[in-house]
DNA sequence: CATTTTTTTTGACCTACATCAATTTTATTC
DNA sequence: GAATAAAATTGATGTAGGTCAAAAAAAATG
């Protein structure tokens, strides 16, 4: 299971086998049954977590009690409450399984200790934090400069894997729309289609 | 003018003073007068901009022509095309001065020699990145959740250093709003004082 | 596999915010 | 500091997308 994290890691970094085993050694596996939570407002995000099987939404819950996805990942994705995490300070989301799922965690306090014992290590973590920051741009001006309708599509296009494992009332608040308006445009595609 | 990015510097990582001055050296003053350009679409963004006097804005035009506001800056915050400088690839973004303004300008090409060469360096850029990444975050989340008129209470009591300095126009579309339904918000909010 | 629960769809109606156009106010420039 | 340009305001009107409620479909569970 491990596997995963390594070549996912060697994507970034260059490590000897040694480097990559000390990495891994740190990380724990844990099985997560589906629907059960992994994070909950008002208590700290504990680790960092790694999906090699399954799949998760994070999402908060506003004043009015709606729902809103904040982000999905499965195989190979980061998820966690990124705020509480780094600052370690309480959850303000909801993290879930949407599948039976398996996850690599690494604990807050590990992490410094490999951040401060390598520099490649360092590097590792600079980088994914640099690619989730580019990530997250693209998508508050993609937000920003384009309708529902072109926020689907553009899911569609950008990640095809998701689409069929994330139920759509959460990829309709991810996208900032209602489930109803979703079901609208997806319902409209088809009919084009015919 | 380089004493207020060593003073910033400090606040993430220490430094001995030889160490601090080889990461500033590395770092070019430039004069941007006001409505000049530093940033365009198809050009690829060659260097970070530390903000030592002045104010900035970044912003995509849409299909339609509509401009979206991405990011300010004033003294103390970086400003770029973040996708554009990190994968070296053409930008998508506009960046303009708001007032005349100073900027310290990091080359990628030195970034990448001061990251490979310094542990310290490593650090501090991978910090600068997890703290844009955790406040992009609050911002989506924020976005995610609110209204057009607490969107911009927020911004007002989040900073209100900005809000005297950034043309309204660009702040709507920041905000994600017209023009003219900030106009709106701003006047109710002045008649309920009255 | 029948029952219960969850998710999605559909229709009728509604509203937060956008658009357009004209006017006023505020900056900029010579 | 008068002239011009840029930004902000105001009113009238439009619409993308929301809300509510009920039905249909799909998934989970014993």
């Amino acid at each position: 299971m491990t596997n995963l994290l390594t070549d996912y890691v060697a994507k970034f970094i260059t490590l000897t086998s040694e480097e990559s085993e000390e990495l891994v050694k740190n990380f724990n596996e844990v099985k997560i049954k589906k629907k059960q939570f992994i994070t909950q407002p008002n208590f700290t995000s504990r680790h960092r977590n790694f999906v090699v099987k399954g799949a998760f939404r994070s999402y908060v819950v506003d004043d009015k009690g709606q729902e809103h996805t904040v982000q999905f990942a499965i195989e190979n994705w980061w998820i966690s409450d990124f705020n509480s995490f780094i600052y370690q300070h309480p959850a303000t989301l909801f993290i879930v399984a949407l599948e039976d799922s398996t996850l690599l965690q690494l604990d807050y306090e590990k992490e410094q200790e490999l951040k401060k014992k390598s520099h490649k290590f360092e590097t590792f973590f600079r980088i994914i934090a640099e690619k989730g920051l580019a990530f997250e741009h693209r998508r508050i001006i993609f937000n920003l400069t384009h309708s529902a309708e072109a926020r689907y599509e553009n899911f569609l296009l950008s990640f095809p894997h998701f689409v069929q494992r994330v139920p759509q009332y959460a990829l309709a608040s991810y996208l900032g729309m209602s489930v109803e308006f979703l079901s609208r445009i997806r319902n409209k595609k088809a009919i084009r289609k015919s």
